[in-house]
DNA sequence: ATCGTCATTCTTGTATACACGAATGTTGAC
DNA sequence: GTCAACATTCGTGTATACAAGAATGACGAT
C-alpha cells in the first residue's frame, strides 16, 4: 500500500485495467470503485484523474470515466513512437557509453540470453524488460529515459502478446546481440537502426499482433 | 471557464507556471490557491494532480506542491527528443501526404513567410507554431500528433526565448522552406533530418537559450 | 551557546454532505 | 404502437469537516 490510498489506487486501477480485469470502453462507476476498495470517493477521482492524465482512460465531464480502447490501429502508431525513442536512446548509448552502463547492459543481456536459451517466455519477458531499461538508462538523457519507461509500459501488455508469437524469442535475442555490438562499438547509427526495427512493428509481426489480440 | 473548475484550475495554473509567475521551486500552497481562485480545496487538488502528471509539479506526499525547475540541462534533453518525435512527423508526412495536409502546410508556411518578412517576431511564434501542428497532423498519426503537441506545448516558453536571438526569425524561415520542399517532393528521409535539425538546440543555440534563460 | 526533544501549529489526506446536470423511465398524445 | 415531454433517479462535481503527519518553535540539558 503505497504512501497515500490515492496513489495505491492509480497503481490497482491501473493493473486492472492492463490485465483486461476492466474490459476497454467499460465504464468506471466512482462509487462502485470506493465500495470495492474500501476508501471514499475521493482517492478514487484522484487515481481516476491521474489515469486520465496517463491516457488509460477519459473521463467525460459530468458522464464519468470509460477504459480507453486503442485499437489495433492506435497501438501501432505508439509502437512507431517507441521505436524511434528507443534508437534515439540507442544511439545516445553508443556515444556516451561508460562503464556502469555498459556493464548494466551485459548483465541484462546475459540474463536475456539464458531465459531465451532455456525458452523461458515469461522470464525472457522481464529480462528483455530490464536490458531496454538498461539501454534508456545508457542514453544519460534522464528526460528520454523516463519518456521510454512510460511508453515501454503503456505498452506492456501487448509486448507480452507478441513473445508468445513462435520463434519470437530466440529472433529476438539475436537482435539483441547485433544491437549491443553496435552500442559497444560506438556505432550509433547503427544502434538506432537496429533498435528501430527491432521494437517497431512492422508486415506480418503487426498481424500477429492483431491476430491474438482478436483471440481474447 | 472550461466545463469543470478542476480542468480551468489546471489551465490557469499551467499558464501561471509556464509565465513564470509561479517561479520554479516555489511551494503550492492549496489553500492559497483555493482563496486565489475563490474556490475550494478539493477542484485544486485535482489541478494539481493533473499538472503533476503533466510533469510541471512534483507533489511530494505529505509535503505538498513544488513547481518544478527543469534546468539547463534537462530543457536540452527535452529539445533533443523533441527533434526526435518531429523528424518522425516529417518523414511521415512526406510519405502519407494528402491534399488537405498539403494545404494546411503550405498556408501556415506563407503566414510564416509574411510574420518573418514583417519581422514580427510574435506574429512568427504563434504562426510557427501552426506550421508544426500542421506537420504533426500529416504524420496521419494520431497518437504523435498528440505527443508532438504536449512536448510543443511544454517547451513554448523556451522556444519563445530562441526567437528573440538575432536573425533567428529569418534563418527558422529558411529552414523551413527546405522542410517543406522535402516532405512535398517525398523525401522522407531528408524531412527528417532537417526537422531534427530544425527543432534541436545545438552548440551556440544552446548557449544562446541559457544566456537568456539566465537573463530573467 | 548549541543541540536535542517535545509540544504546537499548519498543511495535506480522506471522508462526508450537498448541489447540479445527465440519463432513464413513465405517462400521455397522436 | 410510437414518439415526445416531463419527472425522477442516479452519478458526478464541489464544498466542508475531520484526521493525521510534517514543519516549526520553545524549552531544557549539556
Amino acid at each position: 500500500m503505497s504512501e497515500n490510498v490515492g496513489r495505491w489506487l492509480r497503481d490497482e486501477i491501473e493493473n486492472a485495467i492492463l490485465s483486461y480485469e476492466f474490459a476497454p470502453g467499460e465504464r468506471l462507476d466512482e462509487t462502485v470503485l470506493a465500495n470495492r476498495f474500501g476508501v471514499s470517493r475521493t482517492p478514487v477521482r484522484e487515481a481516476l484523474m491521474q489515469l486520465d492524465a496517463i491516457g488509460l482512460i477519459e473521463i467525460r465531464p459530468r458522464r464519468g470515466a470509460i477504459v480507453i480502447d486503442p485499437g489495433p490501429h492506435r497501438i501501432y502508431e505508439m509502437f512507431e513512437v517507441m521505436a524511434e525513442l528507443e534508437g534515439l536512446a540507442g544511439s545516445l548509448a553508443a556515444r556516451r557509453l561508460d562503464k556502469a552502463s555498459r556493464e548494466a547492459i551485459t548483465a541484462t543481456h546475459s540474463r536475456c540470453e539464458q531465459s531465451a536459451g532455456a525458452g523461458d517466455s515469461d522470464a525472457y519477458y522481464y529480462d528483455n524488460e530490464e536490458f531496454h531499461k538498461a539501454i534508456y538508462a545508457a542514453s544519460r538523457s534522464d528526460f528520454l529515459e523516463e519518456q521510454c519507461a512510460q511508453l515501454h509500459r503503456r505498452l506492456r501488455p501487448y509486448r507480452r502478446l507478441q513473445l508468445r508469437v513462435r520463434n519470437r524469442l530466440s529472433t529476438s535475442f539475436s537482435e539483441h546481440c547485433a544491437i549491443v555490438d553496435a552500442i559497444f562499438a560506438g556505432n550509433g547509427d547503427e544502434a538506432r537502426r537496429l533498435l528501430r526495427t527491432h521494437v517497431g512493428i512492422q508486415g506480418e509481426r503487426f498481424s500477429d499482433l492483431v491476430a491474438s489480440m482478436a483471440a481474447r
